[in-house]
DNA sequence: CACGTCACG
DNA sequence: ACGTACGTGACGTGT
C-alpha cells in the first residue's frame, strides 16, 4: 500500500523554469504542462502507488497597491506564460482520473502534510514529489520525499537526511526558525544562515535547547547577541515553518484510488496543445486538428480525383492504387514516369534522385509538398509526424503505407481547398521539384587546386596574426573560443566591455568594431576572425563536400524556410562569401567546366518591387516606372533634397531605411545599422511612412489582418500562420508583427524567382541548348552553358525572368557571363 | 547539443 | 521599462 502525494506549484514550477520554452503553433507555452506530465508519468511507473492526488497552494491572494498599481495579481509575481499553463494541468490531471487537493487559505505545503500524517498514523507508505526541500520535516518511517532533480530524483528517508544535515527531520522546522527561509517570508535569526543554524541544532537539539544555554562557551559572544536580538522573530519563525498536520481537507482514502481516465478530454486538451508525444505515450489518438476545424463544411470538399500512390520503401520505388502497390522495376521506371496516369507522390524531389528520373508525370500532388505549404514552420515532414498531425494510422507494410498517404493526401487537399496554395502546389513546387534535383546533380565545378594554395597563403598568415596576438596579450590562449577571449580582452586588459551575452562577455564583432582603437590586438582579432572564418568555413568545408567528379553538389531544400525560400545545404551554397574583397576571392574557385561559362542572372531589388507592387504605393510605383535609383528617390523623399542633391551619404542612409522597412524596422536597430541616434532613425522612419503612405497604410493592414486571421500570405497565396501575434508576451508580439510585414514580401519573391526557374529550366530544355541551370542564391540564377551559346543563354534568362510575372512595377534582370563566379559580379 | 559567431540574400 | 530588423547554414567551443 503506497500513497503518491505530488507538490502541483512546486514540481510546475520546476518544469517551468528547467526545460526551454515551448509552445504550440498558436503560442500558447506548454513546457511546464509537459515537465509535470512526464514527473508524473515517470513517478506513476516507477512507484506504482494505489492512492494518488496532488496539492496545489490555495492561498488568499494578497493584493499589493504599490506604486505600480497592484500589477502584482499573481502571487509571487508567477509569470504569465506559467500561469496559463496551470489550469490545463489542472484539467488533464482530473482527466487522468487523479485527485486535486486544495483548500482555500493553506498551502500545498500544509496539505502534503496532512496527508503524510494519515498516511503515516495508518501504517500507509508515503512519498512525497517536490521540487524543494521544505517538506524535509515530515520525513519518518513510513514517508520519504522524493525530491525532483534535472539528473534524476533524489530520494530522502530519514537516514538520508541525517547523513546530509546531522539533525533529525523534524529538528529541520528549528533549523528553518535560525536560518529563515527568503522564498517563504520566514525572517528567522538575522545574520544566521544555513552553517551556523545546523550546527546549533546538532548540539542542542531545538530552539529551546539554544535559548536554554546561550551562555554555553561554544556560542560566541556575537552570535550570542544575534540570537538574544532575534528570539523573538525565531519563535515567530518556527511557528511559520512548522507545517500543519490538520488541514480540513477529505481523508477518505478511497476516493484517492485513480478513476479510469477520461480519454476524450486527454486527447482534446493534449491535441489543442499540440502535445503529440505525450498523447503517443498515453496511447490515447489526436484529435485531428484540422479535419475539425473543416468538418463543418466538409460536404463541399470534394474527394480527389483518383490517382495512383507513387512513394519509395527501403529503396524500392512503389507504384498502384490505394492499398494495392507494386514495386516498379527499375527497367519499367521510365515507362512508368512518361505514363498518362494521373500520381500522388510523397517526397518527390527524393524520388527523382532516388530513381534518376528527371521527371515524373502527371503528378498533381505531393503529400511533403502540400503539407509543407499547409504549415511552413513544421520542422518534420516525415509520414510519422504528419501522421500524428492529422490523426492517421501509420502504415508499416507498403499496402498499408499507400493507404497512409492516401489518407493524408485526402486531409490535406481538404485543407488547402479553396485556397490559392493549392495552384501554387501544382504549378509551382511540384515542376520546381525536378528543377532542384537536376540542379543537385548537376553541381558546379571546384578548383581544388586553387582553393587548395588560397588555404596555405591563409594559413600562413593566420600563423602570423596568431603569434602577434598572443604577445600582445602576454600568454597563449584559445582566439576562436568566446570565452578565452573575453578574459583576454576584458580581464586582463581591462578593455570596456560592451554587451554581455547569457554566458559572458559578448566579443563580437559589433563590439569589436567599438574597441578597435583602443587597443592594437582588436584589429588582429579582427583579421583573425575573417580568415579563420574563410579557412573553417570555405576552404576546409568546401573541399569536404567536393564530388568524386570535381563538383560540388548541395541539396536544395524546397520546404525547410518559414518564408517559401529554398535553403541549401552541405555545403550552403548561399553564403559563399562576396561583401569583402579577400571572401570574394573565394568565389574565383566555383568555375565552369573547360568549354563553358557561368551565365549569372539576379534580379535587381526584387523584394523592394514586390513592396511597390502589393503596398500599390504611387511614388514608389513611379519610381520603378522611370527607372530612376530608388534608394536616391528614398533619399530625397526622407531628407527632403531634391534629387539631383542626393549625396552618397545620404543615399547610403536610405538604403538602409529600405532595408529596415522591408524587415518590419525599428528605430533603435536603425540607428545603429547607420550610426545615427535613437530620435534620428525614429525620424526618418515617419518621414518614410509620411511621404511613402500606401506603404504605411499596406503594413497597418498587414499586421491587423494578421492578428485577426493568425495568417499572412504572399501575392500567390502562399500562406504562414504566425503564432507570434497570439503571445502574451510583448517582445514576441513585436517580433510577429515584423514577420507579418516582412514575409509578404521576402515570400512573394521567393514565389517569383521559383516561377522563372521553371521557366529558365523548360525553355533551357525545348531549346536543345548545351546549358543548365546550376545554382540559385534567392534573387540570382546561374546556368552552365556551352561558349558557344552564352550569349543565347543570356538573352533567355533576362527574358523569362523578366517576365516570370507580370506586377505593376518592371521586373529588371541584370545578366554577366564569365568563367568563374567572381567574373560575374 | 546549445551557444556565440559570422557568412549570404 | 523593456529589447530590438527578416530569412537561412556552418563552424568551433564547451557542457
Amino acid at each position: 500500500m503506497s500513497f503518491l502525494i505530488i507538490d502541483g506549484n512546486s514540481i510546475l514550477n520546476r518544469s517551468f523554469y528547467g526545460i526551454r520554452i515551448l509552445t504550440n503553433t498558436k503560442g500558447v507555452p506548454t513546457n511546464a504542462v509537459t515537465g509535470f506530465m512526464n514527473t508524473l508519468l515517470m513517478l506513476k511507473k516507477d512507484i506504482t502507488p494505489q492512492y494518488i492526488a496532488v496539492a496545489f497552494d490555495l492561498k488568499a491572494p494578497t493584493f499589493r497597491h504599490n506604486m505600480y498599481g497592484g500589477y502584482k495579481a499573481n502571487r509571487k509575481g508567477m509569470p504569465d506564460e506559467l500561469a496559463e499553463q496551470l489550469p490545463y494541468t489542472k484539467k488533464i490531471i482530473r482527466a487522468m482520473g487523479i485527485q486535486i487537493i486544495e483548500k482555500e487559505g493553506y498551502e500545498a505545503d500544509d496539505i502534503i502534510g496532512t496527508i503524510s500524517a494519515h498516511c503515516a498514523e495508518n501504517g500507509i507508505k508515503c512519498t512525497i514529489s517536490t521540487g524543494d526541500r521544505d517538506s524535509f520535516q515530515l520525513v519518518n518511517e513510513y514517508v520519504t520525499v522524493r525530491l525532483a532533480r534535472t539528473k534524476g530524483d533524489e530520494y530522502y528517508t530519514p537516514n538520508d537526511i541525517f547523513c546530509e544535515y546531522g539533525v533529525e527531520p523534524l529538528q529541520m522546522i528549528d533549523v528553518k526558525a535560525l536560518m529563515g527561509d527568503s522564498s517563504d517570508n520566514i525572517p528567522g535569526v538575522a545574520g544566521v544562515g544555513e552553517k551556523t543554524a545546523l550546527s546549533l541544532i546538532k548540539e542542542f537539539k531545538s530552539i529551546d535547547g539554544v535559548y536554554e544555554n546561550i551562555g554555553s562557551p561554544s556560542i560566541t559572544a556575537g552570535l550570542r547577541k544575534k540570537l538574544e536580538n532575534g528570539k523573538e522573530s525565531c519563535y515567530m519563525s518556527r511557528r511559520l515553518a512548522e507545517i500543519c498536520l490538520t488541514a480540513p481537507i477529505n481523508l477518505d482514502l478511497q476516493s484517492y484510488i485513480p478513476a479510469k481516465r477520461d480519454e476524450e478530454t486527454l486527447s482534446q486538451i493534449l491535441s489543442e496543445l499540440e502535445m503529440y508525444k505525450l498523447l503517443q505515450k498515453l496511447e490515447i489518438k489526436p484529435r485531428p486538428l484540422i479535419q475539425q476545424k473543416k468538418a463543418a463544411d466538409a460536404e463541399k470538399i470534394p474527394l480527389m480525383e483518383k490517382a495512383q500512390i507513387v512513394f519509395d520503401d527501403g529503396g524500392t520505388v512503389y507504384a498502384g492504387d490505394i492499398g494495392m502497390p507494386a514495386p516498379v522495376e527499375k527497367d519499367r521506371l521510365a515507362d512508368f514516369a512518361k505514363s498518362e496516369q494521373l500520381k500522388h507522390t510523397f517526397n518527390l524531389k527524393e524520388t527523382l534522385s532516388l530513381t534518376g528520373l528527371e521527371n515524373i508525370s502527371n503528378t498533381v500532388f505531393d503529400t511533403t509538398l502540400a503539407a509543407y505549404l499547409a504549415e511552413p514552420d513544421s520542422a518534420d515532414y516525415s509520414a510519422e509526424k504528419l501522421c500524428v498531425r492529422y490523426g492517421t494510422p501509420l502504415g508499416t507494410t507498403p499496402q498499408e503505407k499507400s493507404i497512409t498517404i492516401a489518407d493524408l493526401n485526402q486531409k490535406l487537399y481538404a485543407e488547402l481547398y479553396g485556397q490559392k496554395a493549392q495552384e501554387l502546389l501544382t504549378t509551382v513546387e511540384i515542376p520546381l521539384a525536378s528543377v532542384l534535383c537536376s540542379m543537385e546533380r548537376e553541381g558546379i565545378k571546384l578548383d581544388t587546386d586553387g582553393i587548395n594554395a588560397f588555404g596555405k597563403r591563409l594559413d600562413s598568415e593566420i600563423n602570423e596574426i596568431t603569434s602577434k596576438i598572443y604577445e600582445y596579450a602576454g600568454e597563449e590562449f584559445n582566439i576562436a573560443s568566446p570565452k578565452q577571449l573575453g578574459t583576454v580582452l576584458f580581464d586582463k586588459l581591462a578593455l570596456p566591455f560592451g554587451k554581455k551575452t547569457k554566458t559572458g562577455y559578448s566579443t563580437n564583432a559589433e563590439v569589436l568594431e567599438q574597441l578597435t582603437d583602443k587597443h592594437p590586438i582588436v584589429p588582429l582579432i579582427m583579421e583573425y576572425r575573417a580568415l579563420t572564418k574563410l579557412s573553417g568555413t570555405y576552404v576546409t568545408g568546401l573541399l569536404k563536400v567536393v564530388g568524386e567528379d570535381g563538383r560540388i553538389h548541395s541539396t536544395f531544400k524546397q520546404t525547410e524556410t518559414r518564408t517559401g525560400r529554398i535553403s541549401s545545404a552541405e555545403p550552403n551554397i548561399q553564403n559563399i562569401p562576396v561583401r569583402t574583397e579577400l571572401g570574394r576571392e573565394m568565389r574565383r574557385f566555383f568555375t565552369a567546366k573547360d568549354g563553358y561559362l557561368l551565365v549569372d542572372a539576379d534580379y535587381s531589388q526584387i523584394e523592394l518591387r514586390v513592396l511597390a507592387h502589393i503596398s500599390n504605393d504611387e511614388i514608389m510605383k513611379k519610381a520603378f516606372n522611370d527607372g530612376v535609383d530608388i534608394h536616391t528617390v528614398t533619399a530625397s523623399q526622407v531628407f527632403n533634397q531634391p534629387m539631383e542633391w542626393v549625396t552618397s551619404e545620404l543615399r547610403r542612409k536610405a538604403k538602409a531605411v529600405n532595408f529596415g522597412i522591408v524587415y518590419g524596422i525599428g528605430a533603435f536597430s536603425l540607428s545603429k545599422d547607420i550610426g545615427v541616434t535613437v530620435r534620428q532613425a525614429d525620424a526618418y522612419i515617419r518621414e518614410y511612412l509620411s511621404k511613402y503612405s500606401g506603404v504605411a497604410s499596406y503594413m497597418e493592414k498587414t499586421v491587423l489582418d494578421a492578428q485577426k486571421t493568425g495568417y499572412v500570405e504572399t501575392l500567390f497565396g502562399r500562406r504562414r500562420y504566425i503564432k507570434e501575434l497570439a503571445a502574451k508576451n510583448r517582445i514576441l508580439q513585436a517580433l510577429g508583427k515584423r514577420i507579418a510585414m516582412n514575409t509578404p514580401i521576402q515570400g512573394t519573391a521567393a514565389d517569383i524567382i521559383k516561377i522563372a526557374m521553371i521557366k529558365v529550366y523548360n525553355r533551357l530544355k525545348e531549346s536543345g541548348l548545351d546549358a543548365k541551370l546550376i545554382l540559385q542564391v534567392h534573387d540570382e540564377l546561374i546556368v552552365e552553358a556551352h561558349e558557344s551559346c552564352a550569349d543565347k543563354v543570356a538573352a533567355i534568362l533576362k527574358e523569362e525572368m523578366e517576365n516570370a510575372v507580370k506586377l505593376s512595377v518592371p521586373m529588371i534582370v541584370d545578366v554577366k557571363t564569365g568563367k568563374t563566379w567572381y567574373e560575374t559580379h
